[in-house]
DNA sequence: AATTAAAGTTACCACTTGGTAACATAAATT
DNA sequence: AATTTATGTTACCAAGTGGTAACTTTAATT
């Protein structure tokens, strides 16, 4: 066999992303990803420090989606804040990987992923705040961006909520015109 | 020791519902179920059929949130609609239950779920469906809830949103007053 | 009172989990 | 060329999972 130690690493992180993506927070142990990765676990804890270690150099990597190109002056301008929800809900539905980061957070908190979360997060906060001064605006925002959050996890297991089709593109549209339409009504008061 | 079936169905039921509440979806296994209930988990399968038939139990019974006593012509007055959500965002985060099933269907649906969340959607769709003509509102309407879904779930192992305190009281009242605020700037348009 | 049926427990099964120790192999150092 | 070091695998461990078969005990029938 050859020896590589960096490949080696590589094929292990690789495979824990892999895992991630398809199975979810669920799938990924230690056993799965070496699996996956075809390489014994021992590995795992001698170059990562097991689970925990390998979550870490994950969040310390930190490339969790796109950052969106928008600069923040911008935002304050209504046309440029709606293309920037539009361009932001787009990355989410399309970006499996920061899907199953924000489902992990629903599940659980642990000494392992506590870093993943704290890394994560701070991302998340730097991209997505929202320097509105009306307060009710800023609830109403956040209540819609976690609502689309929502709608994105629950549909990689239900194609329906209620009546809405979460399978139909039309549906996500209605969702972005829902936001656009409101940050537009707000504005006007 | 004495023997009484009934009560150790309702013994095992219990300590069913117990652990769904308390450790979430993760937590709920046969062993644990057992053990909780203690009682040997050979009767969980002689009586229930198993985790299957106990799901199915749990999903025929249906009492998984408090139907709230709002007919429903009265959802077209807007001040009723108001007070509609206001219970509904309160019964949501008071009732551990069905924020449990509800993160369940975020993370599985497999043929032992599939029987309680067909009931439980049915259950909800009966509850919390809209009747407004307004398609934007519609959507408006459900990404909130979605939103405040999402949050209740989150504040389970996180204290924070990127800025917003889930742990305040403030928060969630803001949230209500934002879905207010955002039927009633609908409604004049 | 003897027998049968229901209720309950113990013991086991195969399999998976995270984790480690012991071993083998390849590649550098000396 | 001989030895050390880094890399990799196998084998094992204790604990936990869902599931079943065999057994015991209590209660009801005959």
């Amino acid at each position: 066999m050859k020896k590589d130690r960096a490949a080696t690493e590589e094929k292990i992180y690789t495979a824990f992303l892999d895992i991630l993506k398809e199975k979810g927070p669920q799938g990924v142990g230690i056993n799965a990803i070496a699996k996956e990765a075809g390489v014994s676990k021992s590995l795992i804890y001698r170059y990562f420090g097991g689970m925990k270690g390998l979550l870490l150099l994950f969040a310390q990597k930190g490339d969790f989606f796109k950052s969106l190109s928008v600069i923040d002056e911008k935002k304050d301008n209504l046309e440029n804040l709606k293309g920037f929800i539009k361009e932001g809900t787009k990355e989410l539905r399309e970006n499996t990987l920061t899907q199953e980061i924000l489902r992990w957070q629903l599940i659980e908190n642990n000494e392992d992923t506590k870093s993943l979360f704290k890394y994560f997060n701070a991302q998340v906060g730097k991209t997505f705040t929202t320097n509105t001064k009306d307060e009710s605006l800023n609830a109403a925002f956040q209540l819609m961006l976690g609502g689309y959050v929502y709608f994105t996890l629950l549909s990689k297991f239900n194609k329906t909520f209620i009546a809405t089709d979460l399978t139909s593109e039309k549906t996500w549209e209605n969702f972005d015109e829902a936001i656009a339409k409101t940050i537009e009504l707000f504005s006007k008061t």
